[in-house]
DNA sequence: CTTGCGGTTGACGTAGCGTCAACAAGTACC
DNA sequence: GGTACTTGTTGACGCTACGTCAACCGCAAG
């Protein structure tokens, strides 16, 4: 029932740009893109939009406004997808990548609090109550005040499930431990090296020991009554990983 | 007090990509980058990198965890930027974005909703306690229930500020209109069609008309109580606006 | 005739790699 | 000695949504 007007109204790109608050460098984009093609092309090339090509843009603006994709949008705009599935999809995106950024932003702070407070860190964060508030001398001693700040600000840096993931792993590498001892096998056996291995990834993970260090950690794990009650609740005797470490140190980190 | 060690041992990059987790093509865009070389390269171009090199990796990642550029990061390794600083600053950005995402995710929530219940919506958050429920019927006469749905969508997805604004725009066109009227211009003097034009932009952020549906706005203004009084209160004779826009749809809408 | 305006079409750059090519060197096997 | 396989190498394109030149063109005013 509507009357053919061809010649209806038309403005150039400048005036849709500055109407619609766009760039024509945008409208020309939507058009390579098939968004949003003009209602006519001048002899000279020059781009003429109607009232129709501005309402499709409204739309288009109006979902851009709501973060979606440019393709979801031009989906939804040829009717190829849903409209309110899109929206529900993409507003959960917007909030699972909301809790991401919430979770990061804590642990920067985490991160940050322990670059500053080198000195009086305490380590309640560390797993499985394992203290090292007060083993914290002993490293300094051992590594230097740097070593042993970083490492604790690599472990700052981890957030909750990470920190689950290294306490399972240690609890694995330890049972580990444990079964080699009991089968009785040698430091330098293939299985023993294998557990190690993981070990020393596992360390990597705050901190990335060379050879003599990485014994040193060892040595400490032997000497400090924390350390062993760690290892010794999981049935690993210190000395047993010690040596195993040692061997590793010399086969693998010089 | 280091002893040199050149021959200190050595990984092949995919000892140190599956060690650290990281692809191969990742250490090969650190290197291209200047983040971190090998610390040697075999006569047939192959990688080699040492402890200190997996050391510096482990300080990348662990910047890149956290959510820090490439460049921010180099930067940071390279001593020209101060940690805890570029940490302060990328906190601030992380917790800005992640707010950003939440008012989104609201946003699309109530586009959402007015999307679905299109029937039942009210529309409290209209500006100023124009109230839009009852005259919701008149507009579905006039333009039928696809467009009025659109358009409150479209109102929907506003936020708070945007509200707002529309609210002041609404108001400095009124005055303008006002002004015309008190210095006697008719309906198709430069100054009343620039105040229309103003208007016409202000009614596109929720409907772009055509010519004979804006004029059928402006009808509405004039016939409908509510919106009487909404032009009225600030001192528009809606007759005077109905003028206005009946010229403007002739001449820019066709 | 020059200048200026308003438009046009490329093409590059952006962050951080993934993902093919196409090619080389060393090793195992027949 | 030839062949296949492995592990590496260096390009180069692709991805979002455009911003930002650059080079050019047609038309109108001075």
């Amino acid at each position: 029932m509507e009357q053919p007007r061809p010649e209806a109204v038309l403005w150039p790109i400048s005036e849709v740009a500055e109407h619609s608050r766009v760039s024509s460098r945008t409208l020309r984009h939507y058009d390579a893109l098939g968004l949003l093609a003009p209602a006519h092309l001048g002899p000279n090339g020059y781009r003429w939009y109607g009232a129709p090509e501005l309402r499709r843009l409204q739309r288009i603006l109006l979902l851009r406004r709501l973060g979606l994709g440019l393709d979801v949008i031009g989906e939804v705009l040829q009717g190829q997808r849903d409209e309110l599935e899109a929206l529900r999809v993409h507003r959960g995106w917007l909030l699972a990548e909301q809790r991401r950024l919430e979770t990061l932003a804590a642990t920067v702070a985490r991160t940050i609090h322990h670059l500053e407070q080198g000195e009086t860190m305490n380590a309640q964060d560390l797993f499985e109550g394992f203290d090292n508030h007060s083993y914290e001398e002993e490293a300094i001693a051992r590594w230097g005040r740097d070593t042993v700040r970083a490492a604790a600000a690599r472990h700052a840096a981890l957030d909750s499930s990470q920190r689950q993931a290294m306490a399972a792993e240690a609890a694995a590498i330890n049972a580990e431990l444990a079964r080699c001892a009991a089968a009785g096998l040698k430091a330098d056996d293939d299985a023993v090296q294998a557990a190690v291995e993981r070990h020393w990834n596992w360390v990597s993970f705050s901190w990335t020991p060379e050879a003599t260090s990485y014994v040193g950690l060892g040595q400490l794990y032997v000497e400090d009554d924390r350390f062993r009650a760690f290892y010794e609740k999981d049935g690993v005797d210190p000395e047993y990983l010690l040596a195993g470490m040692t061997v590793y140190a010399e086969r693998r980190l010089n």
